[in-house]
RNA sequence: GCCCACGAUAGCCGAG
């Protein structure tokens, strides 16, 4: 049963579901009972693949075939449904599982925390935060990564900076995700002196920018009309082996463009192609 | 605690 599983879950990721669908029937015809996770890692196949009515659908065979959802069974309807910006149903699965019997974890909470980080909605991020505090579930790090982009997209840096003092108390180290979005919240705002000072913080504590960390910082310069400082960027990331990619390039052209030097923004967009990236 | 399932970071454009 862990070999199908395993063959399963293959199928799943590679959003072959007509084959993993297959593979379900095909136990059940060898008269092998699938197991909740089976169920649970097909679920999550059609909610990747954005078909949130056959993960329903599957939840209902699930449930009939005498297996009990789990908690990571409603935690992935619930990504879904965030995925799919249907909040108020997605809040609707908690009531749901606690009526079941089932009890929420951390990761519950924290994909609603994403849903309302996406849209700005701080208040409602925090809510879910608190709740999952006095369920007795500590936040971790991905928690608290939510919390920190709910205070960003929501434009409420002096809170973010907040949250990254709770991380402290609570012994929650930061990682290279959270410095990112912090670096990415202040790139949004243009405010690349802040930005700046993100990433002279993280390269003093040992971090090592990656991709996301510079295209983020070159994004801040450009929406701060520093293309000089941008270019310099650009160069740092080469010199530490990070190549920027389709998306720094991106960020480059539409820089140069915007700080009207058409003719610079081609220059990049040549060097792109002779990067060997295709424009996307 | 670990084993077969679930959550986190960047650009532009389009759609609304």
């Amino acid at each position: 049963i862990v070999t199908y599983n395993i063959l399963v879950n293959a199928f799943c990721k590679t959003r072959k579901m007509d084959r993993a669908f297959g593979l379900l029937n095909r136990m059940r015809k060898e008269g092998q009972r699938p197991t909740f996770q089976t169920y649970t890692t097909i679920i999550d196949g059609f909610i990747r693949a954005g078909d949130i009515k056959m993960a329903l659908e599957m939840v209902h065979q699930m449930k009939k075939a005498g297996c009990k959802p789990s908690t990571a069974t409603y935690n992935v309807m619930m990504y879904g449904l965030v995925q799919d910006g249907q909040m108020n149903r997605a809040v609707a699965i908690i009531d749901e599982m606690v009526l079941a019997g089932i009890t929420p974890n951390e990761r519950s909470y924290t994909i609603l925390m994403e849903g309302y980080a996406c849209i700005g909605e701080l208040g409602n991020a925090y809510k879910f935060f608190k709740k999952m505090k006095e369920d007795g579930l500590k936040a971790d790090i991905v928690s608290y990564g939510a919390l920190l982009k709910a205070c960003c997209k929501a434009g409420r840096m002096q809170s973010a900076l907040a949250v990254l003092h709770e991380m402290n108390s609570a012994g929650v180290e930061r990682n290279l995700f959270i410095y990112n979005i912090l670096l990415d919240g202040w790139a949004q705002r243009g405010d690349m002196w802040e930005a700046a000072e993100v990433l002279h913080q993280m390269c003093k504590e040992g971090h090592h920018p990656d991709i996301y960390t510079y295209t983020s910082f070159i994004n801040a310069c450009c929406k701060a009309g520093d293309m000089k400082r941008a270019m310099e960027t650009v160069a740092d990331m080469k010199r530490t082996g990070v190549e920027p990619n389709i998306k720094t390039y991106t960020t480059l052209v539409h820089g140069w463009a915007s700080a009207s030097y058409p003719e610079k923004a081609l220059a990049c967009y040549h060097e792109m192609k002779e990067a060997g990236l295709k424009p996307d």
